[in-house]
DNA sequence: ACCTTGACATTGG
DNA sequence: GCCAATGCCAAGG
Protein backbone atom coordinates (compact mmCIF):
# COMPACT_ATOMS: atom_id res chain seq x y z
CA UNK A 1 0.00 0.00 0.00
CA UNK A 2 1.64 3.32 -0.99
CA UNK A 3 -0.17 4.94 2.00
CA UNK A 4 1.92 8.31 0.75
CA UNK A 5 -0.14 8.72 -2.32
CA UNK A 6 -3.13 8.42 -0.57
CA UNK A 7 -2.33 10.78 1.75
CA UNK A 8 -1.81 13.32 -0.94
CA UNK A 9 -5.43 12.69 -2.29
CA UNK A 10 -6.66 12.99 1.10
CA UNK A 11 -4.85 16.03 1.84
CA UNK A 12 -6.11 17.50 -2.19
CA UNK A 13 -10.02 16.62 -1.31
CA UNK A 14 -9.74 17.81 1.69
CA UNK A 15 -8.93 21.69 0.46
CA UNK A 16 -12.34 21.43 -1.21
CA UNK A 17 -14.42 24.57 -0.19
CA UNK A 18 -17.99 23.69 1.15
CA UNK A 19 -20.62 24.23 -2.08
CA UNK A 20 -17.82 22.84 -4.45
CA UNK A 21 -17.19 19.90 -6.66
CA UNK A 22 -13.63 18.16 -7.86
CA UNK A 23 -13.43 15.37 -10.38
CA UNK A 24 -11.53 12.46 -9.91
CA UNK A 25 -8.99 13.62 -12.86
CA UNK A 26 -9.10 17.21 -11.16
CA UNK A 27 -7.87 15.68 -7.82
CA UNK A 28 -5.33 13.40 -9.44
CA UNK A 29 -4.03 16.36 -11.38
CA UNK A 30 -3.45 18.48 -8.25
CA UNK A 31 -1.97 15.84 -6.16
CA UNK A 32 0.73 15.41 -8.49
CA UNK A 33 -0.48 12.19 -9.91
CA UNK A 34 -1.84 12.68 -13.13
CA UNK A 35 -3.07 9.86 -14.94
CA UNK A 36 -4.32 8.04 -11.52
CA UNK A 37 -7.98 9.53 -11.32
CA UNK A 38 -8.70 5.93 -10.68
CA UNK A 39 -6.76 6.19 -7.74
CA UNK A 40 -8.47 8.87 -6.50
CA UNK A 41 -11.37 6.81 -6.21
CA UNK A 42 -9.84 3.90 -4.12
CA UNK A 43 -8.18 6.53 -1.92
CA UNK A 44 -11.35 7.64 -1.16
CA UNK A 45 -12.95 4.55 -0.15
CA UNK A 46 -9.97 3.99 2.42
CA UNK A 47 -9.85 7.15 4.09
CA UNK A 48 -9.92 7.37 7.69
CA UNK A 49 -13.27 8.40 8.99
CA UNK A 50 -12.27 10.92 11.76
CA UNK A 51 -10.17 12.47 9.05
CA UNK A 52 -13.57 14.33 7.67
CA UNK A 53 -12.49 14.15 4.09
CA UNK A 54 -15.51 15.18 2.04
CA UNK A 55 -15.58 11.99 -0.44
CA UNK A 56 -18.71 13.68 -1.97
CA UNK A 57 -17.89 16.79 -3.22
CA UNK A 58 -15.48 13.98 -5.67
CA UNK A 59 -17.47 13.45 -9.18
CA UNK A 60 -16.72 12.15 -12.57
CA UNK A 61 -15.49 13.91 -15.56
CA UNK A 62 -18.96 14.98 -16.65
CA UNK A 63 -20.62 15.54 -13.29
CA UNK A 64 -21.80 12.72 -12.95
CA UNK A 65 -22.27 10.80 -9.49
CA UNK A 66 -19.65 7.24 -9.41
CA UNK A 67 -22.22 5.48 -7.59
CA UNK A 68 -25.52 3.81 -9.17
CA UNK A 69 -28.68 5.96 -9.06
CA UNK A 70 -30.50 4.70 -5.70
CA UNK A 71 -27.57 2.96 -4.19
CA UNK A 72 -27.19 3.75 -0.17
CA UNK A 73 -23.78 5.69 -1.16
CA UNK A 74 -25.51 7.75 -4.12
CA UNK A 75 -28.44 8.87 -2.27
CA UNK A 76 -25.99 9.92 0.87
CA UNK A 77 -23.82 11.60 -1.46
CA UNK A 78 -26.71 13.47 -2.95
CA UNK A 79 -28.12 14.95 0.22
CA UNK A 80 -24.89 15.73 1.46
CA UNK A 81 -24.19 18.13 -1.64
CA UNK A 82 -28.05 19.70 -1.33
CA UNK A 83 -27.36 20.42 2.46
CA UNK A 84 -24.17 22.96 0.77
CA UNK A 85 -26.74 24.32 -2.19
CA UNK A 86 -25.82 22.31 -5.02
CA UNK A 87 -28.17 21.40 -7.02
CA UNK A 88 -28.20 17.90 -8.64
CA UNK A 89 -30.00 17.22 -11.54
CA UNK A 90 -30.46 13.75 -13.39
CA UNK A 91 -27.68 11.85 -11.46
CA UNK A 92 -25.45 15.22 -11.97
CA UNK A 93 -23.70 18.56 -11.23
CA UNK A 94 -23.36 21.25 -13.63
CA UNK A 95 -19.80 21.29 -13.32
CA UNK A 96 -19.65 24.79 -15.20
CA UNK A 97 -21.56 25.72 -12.30
CA UNK A 98 -19.95 24.30 -9.32
CA UNK A 99 -16.67 23.40 -9.95
CA UNK A 100 -13.44 24.50 -7.54
CA UNK A 101 -11.09 26.65 -10.03
CA UNK A 102 -8.53 26.15 -7.12
CA UNK A 103 -6.07 29.04 -6.57
CA UNK A 104 -3.06 26.96 -7.11
CA UNK A 105 -0.33 28.92 -5.34
CA UNK A 106 -2.58 28.88 -2.08
CA UNK A 107 -2.82 25.07 -2.40
CA UNK A 108 0.67 24.54 -3.10
CA UNK A 109 1.18 25.99 -0.17
CA UNK A 110 -0.96 23.81 1.91
CA UNK A 111 0.50 20.93 0.36
CA UNK A 112 3.82 21.93 0.47
CA UNK A 113 4.94 21.52 -3.09
C1' DA B 1 5.65 -12.25 -12.15
C1' DC B 2 0.80 -12.70 -14.06
C1' DC B 3 -4.05 -11.62 -13.73
C1' DT B 4 -8.04 -9.12 -12.17
C1' DT B 5 -10.35 -5.11 -10.46
C1' DG B 6 -12.04 -0.67 -10.17
C1' DA B 7 -15.97 5.68 -6.47
C1' DC B 8 -12.02 6.97 -14.08
C1' DA B 9 -11.33 9.53 -18.82
C1' DT B 10 -11.72 10.13 -23.76
C1' DT B 11 -13.38 9.32 -28.13
C1' DG B 12 -16.48 8.00 -31.80
C1' DG B 13 -21.18 6.76 -33.38
C1' DG C 1 -26.97 12.98 -24.18
C1' DC C 2 -26.38 7.78 -24.17
C1' DC C 3 -23.55 3.70 -24.94
C1' DA C 4 -19.51 0.89 -26.13
C1' DA C 5 -14.80 0.41 -26.90
C1' DT C 6 -10.13 1.69 -25.38
C1' DG C 7 -6.65 3.32 -22.58
C1' DC C 8 -5.09 3.71 -18.08
C1' DC C 9 -2.50 2.20 -13.74
C1' DA C 10 -1.95 1.10 -8.75
C1' DA C 11 -3.41 -2.57 -5.56
C1' DG C 12 -4.26 -7.07 -4.14
C1' DG C 13 -4.50 -12.01 -4.90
Amino acid sequence: MSQKNYERIWQTVLAIPAGRVATYGQIADLAGLPGRARLVGKALGYAPTNMAVPWFRVLRSDGKIAFPPGSEHAVKQIGRLQEENVAILKHRVHLKTFQWQPDLSELMFKLRY
